[in-house]
DNA sequence: CTTTTTAACTGGTATGATCAGTTGACCAGT
DNA sequence: ACTGGTCAACTGATCATACCAGTTAAAAAG
């Protein structure tokens, strides 16, 4: 069975207008042609060109400015996190090693803090949600569902912290993991067959131990942490 | 001369239909009036009602299907660090507490690493451009001018990190912060006026003392996220 | 040379038609 | 009673063609 999925006509334009821009053939400051020009060289109508152009705007990749030409921002300075996935990957399906090191990161920073978060807050409740779930790890040997049991574990703490901000941004994280899901599901297994340290950590949890919770949230990671540091021939 | 600037149909609708649904008036899984019948109800043409909803589609709050009706999304758990700005404010200007703490959270847990990262990568030319800002600095009183001041320095430090995402990062959280700028003013002054602290923390940045800037920076940041909880009635 | 005007751009809005999926009611065959 | 197909009435997707509204730079006026 095959996933058939028709692309609509806008968002074939946005996405190569967008790659364009994130491969900088589109460099900060360069004029877009107009729209019309735009819908007649790809044979497309103008507002379909228009609806693309207004992802590239709400994704702060353009500046459009009503009788003026529409230019390309910087987007290093201007764009947030939802560009992760377009830049996690290009046209090629080739991992940006700069952008994975950076997520690496992110994670390695946030994961105590979270955990530590969800200790105070989820308490009991969040624990008993874990369980379950640890619960199932130990039974299965088979790294791709240890990895979908640890994706949700995590998301589930997240969701415990009570914090929307670090649910937003694990959000963003994730929607960056997936387009390289399989890939991490062999470089990570460190982590992933580290089951041990998530039960530790499911009852520090239970018991309010944040400051517990933090420092095995950070070992567990570290172990991630490292194998794609390695994967990605740094440190 | 007042500021005075037209907002075009589409981003007005937009911003109706995303603010009816961030304050749950649209509940998750609703369906939103078609197309047409939103066109009329508003009294603007379709294409202006499309292309907000491409936004919110972007946006992840909204699930469009050609041939069924379009469907509220469950934001919390689709949606990105881009919703920071919109969560922050609601439409009478008034601040999220839980968004606000959240934030503050964020920023506690990401400063110390960015400083980290930001000696080990930037070094001396970093902190040959964050001397004038300190120089500046120590030579002010006047709080809003040191509030921008400490925004530019960090802007700085978190460039010469190195890591986009932390830049990513940075910018989701300072457009959320703008909307509130004012207010922060009076409330973070405290470490607005902690100059000394920053001025030591570019100096290891040039020597590269990444352990001594994690301590910095969060000795330094300590003094902000207190100040705030503190006005927002927690901790 | 400076200022004003104007024409040729740019994006923004409007109308109305048509194509293309989805849904549910209805009906024939089992 | 259930299965499967047909069809009409939705939904969004795309199209073509106007015209309105700002911007810009060249041409005309001073």
């Amino acid at each position: 069975m095959e996933n058939i999925q028709k692309i609509s006509i806008s968002e074939q334009v946005y996405t190569q207008l967008r790659d364009r821009i994130l491969k900088k053939v589109l460099p900060v400051g360069a004029e877009l042609p107009s729209e019309r020009e735009l819908s007649e060289t790809l044979g497309v109508n103008r507002g379909a060109v228009r609806e693309a152009i207004k992802r590239l705007q709400q994704a702060r990749l353009v500046r459009v400015r009503h009788g003026g030409a529409t230019q390309v921002e910087n987007f290093e300075a201007e764009g947030g996190l939802e560009l992760l996935p377009s830049l996690m990957v290009n046209t090629h399906g080739q991992v940006n090693l700069e952008v994975a090191r950076g997520i690496v990161a992110l994670r390695k920073a946030l994961a105590p803090v979270v955990a530590g978060q969800a200790a105070l807050q989820g308490g009991k409740i969040l624990a008993e949600q874990l369980k379950p779930l640890i619960a199932e790890m130990q039974n299965t040997q088979e790294l791709p569902k240890l990895q979908q049991l640890a994706f949700d574990f995590w998301a589930r703490v997240v969701q415990g912290s009570g914090n929307v901000v670090f649910k937003l941004a694990f959000n963003s994280m994730n929607q960056t993991y997936l387009a390289a899901w399989n890939t991490l599901t062999l470089v990570m297994q460190d982590e992933f067959r580290d089951v041990e340290t998530l039960a530790q950590l499911a009852r520090a949890i239970e018991t309010g131990e944040h400051r517990r919770c933090e420092v095995l949230a950070r070992q567990h990671v570290e172990l991630g942490s490292r194998a794609l540091n390695a994967a990605l021939g740094q440190h």
